[in-house]
DNA sequence: CTCCCTTAAGTAAACGTTTACTCAAAATGA
DNA sequence: TCATTTTGAGTAAACGTTTACTTAAGGGAG
C-alpha cells in the first residue's frame, strides 16, 4: 500500500527499472511498444518519482534557500515573491528561513540548508558576517546577496544604490525649491539602509550649496513609533525646515502621522519624501512621494542569477545595481 | 574533495559507519573511548549529515509545504511568519508555494510537493477544490487549512468566524449610535471573505431592528482601486449613512482615501471600520478601527497542529475557530 | 555467409544514511 | 570453572533513483 516506486512500474510493464527511467527521461534505447507499456503502467499505478531518491544520486535537490531577517514585512515578502516566482518557473522550490532579529538564527539555518543539500542560497537584507561567509563557502553552493553587499568578499549582489537614491530624493526636494531639509535616518551603523542614505542626503545638500546641519538629522529606528519620536524631536529641536527626507516609507508614515496629530498639513505645511515604495505608500492619504525600489524584480533577478550559477556553474560573479525610481505622488509640493 | 560522508568519518575514527551513526544519534552500543574518537573525526572533517540520504531511509523529510494564493501580501506573509516560526522550532523547514491568482498553479505545486516528499501541507486562503483534495489524499500526508475550510471534507482548519466577526463589527457601529450603516463587501461568490461577512452584517442589522438595504452594499474587490469606486458609488447612490463597514482593511483604506479627496472627515463626517488589522491599519491616519485577525498566531497554530499530526499521526481532526478582536482606534465615533 | 554496427534492453553499482542482525569478548553468577 | 548475560561493535540490506556497462538480437555491407 506504499506509494508505487519505479520498481513497481517496471514489474507492471514487464521491463527493467532502467528502461522505465529511460522512457521517463526521454532518453534513447527502447521501442515504441515498450514506451507504451511503461506509460500505461505509470498511469495505472499513479506513479510519481521520488525527488529525494533522485536528489541523492544526482546531488541536486532543485531547491534553494532564502534567508530573511524578518519574513513578515511587506518589504521581504515582495522580494520573496519575485524569488519564488522565477524559481518555480525554472523548476526550483524555495525554503524560507526567517533569521529573526540580529540574525540570531542565521547560523542554525545555514546548517539546516546545508544538511538539506540546497543547491543555492539567497541572502537578503542583512550584513554578511564572516562567520556566514565561511559557512556558505564550506557548503560549496552559489549565493546571491539581495539588498545587501559585501566589499570584503566577491559575492554577486542585487541592490539599488542607496547613496545615489538618497541623493536623488534630496535633490528632488531641492529642485522643488526647498532649502531647509531635515532627514529621518536609520542607525548609522546600518551599512545598507542607514549610513549610505545619510551620505546621499548630505552630498546632495553640499552639492547644492546648502549647509549640512547635524541638528536637522534625527535617528529613528525603522519602526513606526521610533519615527514618530524622531519627527517630534525634529519639530521641537531643529531649526525651521520645509521638507523632510525619511529613510524608509515606514518612517515617513510615522512622521506624517505625528504631523497630522499636531495639525500640520502635508504637503502644505511640510513636504515629505519616503524610501522603498512599499505597497501602502500609495494607500495612505495623501499618497506618499517616495523612492521606488523594484523589490519583486530584484527577487526575480536574484533567482535568475542564482539558478544560472547553479546550472552552468559559471564562475564569473556579476552584480546588479538596479535603478530606483522617484515616484511623485502627493506629499511634496513646490516651494515658490 | 567532496563533502565528507559518514564513511569518511568511520574510516578516520577506525570504526564502522553503524557506530558513527549510533554516536551521532546518542544511541547505546559504544564505549566512551569510541565516542571520543568519532566526535573528533567529525570535528576534524567538518562532517554534516546529509538530510537527503536520511530522508530516503526514514521516509521523512522534516519539510512542510505551504500554499498561498498571493505571497506578497501583508496578510499571507503574517501567516507565513507564524508557520515558519514554529516549524523551525520543531525542526521542520517550509517550502513556500505561491499558487498565483485563481490557483492556477495549485495542482502543479501539489505535485512538486509530492515528489519532494513533504511531510505535511498547509493550505491557505483558497477554497479547497475536489481536485486538490484528491491529490492531497493520494499523497497520504496531513493537511491543515488556514483561513479557509471545507464542509465537504473533514479537514482540520484554523480560522476566525467571519460571520461572527462581521456581526461584531456591525454591532459595534450600532452600539456607537449609528443606524444608517453601509458596507463595502467582497464578491458574494467568495465563500470566505465575501458572503459570510455580508451575512454577519445583515444579521446584526436585522437583530437590531434595522432594515437591510441592498442599496447600501457596494461590491468592491479587495484591491484599493475597486474599493475607491465602491465608496464613490455608495456616496452618490446610496441613501444617507453615517458609518461603513469594509470587509477588509484595504477596502477601508481605499474608502477613506476617496472620502479625504471629497473633503469628508473621518471619523467626524463618517465612521469606518475595517477587517483584518493588517500592519498598516495602525499606520494610516487616522488609525483604523478594525477587526483583528491574529494571523501570526493562526500560522503558529496551524504549524503545531500539522506537526503533531505528522509526528503522532493522530487521526482525530481538531479545528480551531480562533477569536477575532475588535480594536478600537480612531475611525469610528459615537453618534449622539 | 560473415563481420560489424546499431538498437533495445537488462544488470548492477552508486548515492549517504539507518537499522535489524550477528558476533566476539567481557562481565557476571553459581 | 563453566554457563549465561551484557556490552561494544561490525555486516549488510534497504530506501528509490540514475547510469555506466554489458549483452543479445537484428540488419547491412562486403
Amino acid at each position: 500500500m506504499n506509494p508505487p516506486t519505479i520498481k513497481d512500474v517496471a514489474k507492471a510493464a514487464n521491463v527493467s527499472v532502467a528502461t522505465v527511467s529511460r522512457v521517463l527521461h526521454n532518453l534513447a534505447g527502447y521501442s515504441d511498444r515498450t514506451r507504451q507499456k511503461v506509460m500505461q503502467a505509470v498511469e495505472e499505478l499513479g506513479y510519481q518519482p521520488n525527488a529525494i531518491a533522485r536528489g541523492l544520486v544526482n546531488k541536486r535537490t532543485q531547491t534553494i534557500g532564502v534567508l530573511f531577517p524578518h519574513v513578515s514585512s511587506s518589504f521581504s515578502s515582495d522580494i520573496l515573491h519575485g524569488i519564488e516566482e522565477t524559481a518555480q518557473e525554472k523548476g526550483f522550490s524555495v525554503i524560507v528561513c526567517n533569521t529573526a532579529e540580529e540574525g540570531k538564527r542565521t547560523m542554525k539555518y545555514l546548517q539546516v540548508l546545508r544538511e538539506k543539500q540546497v543547491d543555492g542560497i539567497v541572502f537578503t537584507s542583512e550584513v554578511l558576517k564572516d562567520e556566514y561567509y565561511q559557512a556558505i563557502k564550506e557548503m560549496r553552493v552559489p549565493v546571491i546577496l539581495v539588498n545587501t553587499m559585501s566589499q570584503k568578499h566577491m559575492i554577486p549582489y542585487v541592490k539599488v544604490d542607496d547613496r545615489q537614491a538618497a541623493y536623488h530624493a534630496t535633490s528632488y526636494l531641492i529642485q522643488k525649491g526647498h532649502r531647509e531639509i531635515a532627514m529621518i535616518s536609520g542607525s548609522l551603523k546600518d551599512q545598507i539602509a542607514g549610513y549610505p542614505r545619510l551620505e546621499g542626503y548630505r552630498q546632495a545638500l553640499t552639492d547644492n550649496g546648502i549647509e549640512y546641519l547635524e541638528s536637522r538629522v534625527a535617528i529613528g529606528g525603522f519602526q513606526l513609533e521610533r519615527s514618530r519620536e524622531a519627527m517630534k524631536k525634529l519639530l521641537t529641536e531643529a531649526p525651521p525646515f520645509t521638507a523632510v527626507f525619511a529613510a524608509s516609507d515606514e518612517m515617513a508614515i510615522g512622521a506624517m502621522n505625528y504631523c497630522f496629530e499636531q495639525g500640520l498639513k502635508i504637503p502644505d505645511d511640510l513636504s515629505i519624501i519616503g524610501y522603498d515604495d512599499l505597497k501602502f505608500a500609495r494607500m495612505v492619504y495623501p499618497p506618499l512621494t517616495t523612492i521606488h525600489q523594484p523589490l519583486t524584480m530584484m527577487g526575480r533577478m536574484a533567482s535568475e542569477k542564482l539558478i544560472s550559477l547553479i546550472e552552468h556553474s559559471e564562475t564569473q560573479v556579476s552584480s546588479s545595481i538596479v535603478s530606483h525610481q522617484l515616484v511623485e505622488r502627493q506629499t511634496v509640493r513646490s516651494k515658490p
